[in-house]
DNA sequence: AATGAATGAGTATTCATTCAT
DNA sequence: TATGAATGAATACTCATTCAT
């Protein structure tokens, strides 16, 4: 308890306030919202708990924060894919490795995706990070597809991810691309 | 301090535990499953504190029965929707309306739901619990459905239910049956 | 800080509720409203700190109890003394031994009344303590004298014995004396 | 986040110190002493949190000029109120109407002055404060009245204005004149 | 001369669980 | 069988004060 922890003098660091947020996702990630405490992320970015207090007015600051950040990439990532394709073939395929490679690659992300969800159903502030997010990458689909079927296919996409996340046998790329075909065909 | 308790002189109780799961569940519902304590449960069953204990060994006991009463209560929707539908075409509509109305119809089971999934993301026991469930979903599915259209269609289900959940303006049952003829077409 | 302190098995403890607030009673004495915390009552009480919020709702409950129990005693000094004098010469001598013996040879109960009194200033709950007290008072008072002159001796009394707190040279009994005799000459 | 906090360049500001202690003393009229803290006063003046312990050793420090301050100006009404009568009957209404009107007539500073006697009660700085202040208003008394007449109105006028200030029903300036007529007659 | 950042001790309160009756 | 009392670990948050810039 006492002995192992080395001395940890660190006066002067700019920049602490984006760890902190950093670390906030880490421990979402592996302990979930519920797990998630100021202590939690102080341990894991190796900061004196007052530290947490002093950068964010309550754990829901951070919450909001940490979570307002991972939609940030997550939507990067969607737009990079979509704008990346040069036509609706193309733009098919984008959703299939959008799906298979980025969304179900990690299941780091995954997870964080669903504790967005849930924590959102209970806080208006994070709500407003879910609906944001949801309508970037709606945005990012109506680059190549019409309105009602981008939302639809937005609809699917959370789907697939869902039932791949929580499932013990997950869908396969190969399962993936042909409920997508089937749905866009 | 007094006069405000009303008496509860109720020292046998059959059908207590039972209760309890109920009360679990409405707890659940209203607070999400960070929010739900044993003294929660057991103010809202207007049972002591120490019944909580004596009935369940710990409160992942408790969870785990809630929800797996919960999902029995939901998967019997499912069956009875699908095995009412005679044919094909009765069996979309079956899926349309348990979608429209079963589903996003109760604000309630739909959080239900999401909070299940999560809460399974961390904790094994209530996984199987999830688990179970998806498998009987798609039994029900599956009686009119081949295998890997039910399993997409379960997905698809499961992306809008949670999409309309978390939408300031969640589909419109006409939307809901576009996007589900769309893909069965 | 270990090792010092001996093993305390005590489970069932009747009466430790009231024992508590009596605590609180040293603590508010000793340390003031200001140092009154949790800690330092169950530490006075030699109890674990779970106990106090197993037997309180809030450090505001605590309060309101201690005070409440201070004011009582008081009060029945009050009373006491006043109902055993059987004429006003003698109301006139019960008066005085109240403050010079009762009030002010305790500096114990009289920093406790200042204390509620300012305490009360902020606090709802507390003033309607402070407020029946008064109440109480000035109809010990008005056994032996009108009501004017009950409000005004009550606040006389108050002005003595706070004046005399404060003091480096507090009222000496002759002195005390003086001032009532003049005030019901 | 950003935004909202109005730009605040006063690098030079000489009189800082002065107005830290004016905020201080609005911050214990309002949250009482309890509730005065750095952070608290600091808001209050519009200044930084570092700007506190640059200018004051303390929060003692910060308090005990703060309450010298006090003090002062209610002296200075004392004296004032006082050295304008000419005659013992124009004393007595000065007293009257330094009662009613500058003691009464504020709620503001009696708060700010039962504040301060407790306060006092811990805090040996504080207690040199409020000693010299009942010297110096009794000394303003012993411009007209003996020095046992004058301790004594003292303390009658503490406790009428305690009295007023903690009562629902506070004493009317008809009751507050009727009370130190008599005492005076 | 002045301040934003940092920190560690402390606060009220919640809670799962244990236990004596 | 049932329960009120008890407990210790944990939680979010506050704050006086120190320090590097």
């Amino acid at each position: 308890m006492s002995g192992s922890t080395p001395r940890r003098p660190r006066r002067h660091d700019p920049g602490r306030r984006d760890r902190l947020i950093d670390a906030a996702l880490t421990v979402i990630r592996e302990r979930g919202v519920a797990g998630t405490t100021h202590r939690e992320i102080a341990r894991t970015a190796d900061v004196p708990l007052g530290s947490m207090t002093y950068h964010f007015a309550s754990l829901d600051e951070v919450l909001a924060e940490a979570f307002t950040r991972h939609a940030a990439l997550v939507a990067r990532v969607f737009d990079e894919r979509l704008s990346a394709a040069r036509d609706r073939d193309a733009a098919v395929e984008a959703v299939i490795s959008l799906v298979s490679d980025d969304l179900l690659g990690s299941q780091h992300d995954l997870v964080l995706s669903v504790e967005l969800y849930v924590a959102a159903a209970r806080n208006p502030a994070l709500r407003a990070v879910t609906q944001a997010w949801m309508a970037r990458s709606r945005q990012a689909l109506e680059r190549h597809f019409d309105a009602t079927t981008a939302r639809e296919l937005d609809a699917l996409i959370e789907g697939l991810v869902l039932h791949s996340a929580l499932s013990t046998d997950p869908m396969t790329p190969g399962q993936i691309r042909h409920a997508i075909y089937r749905y866009l065909s």
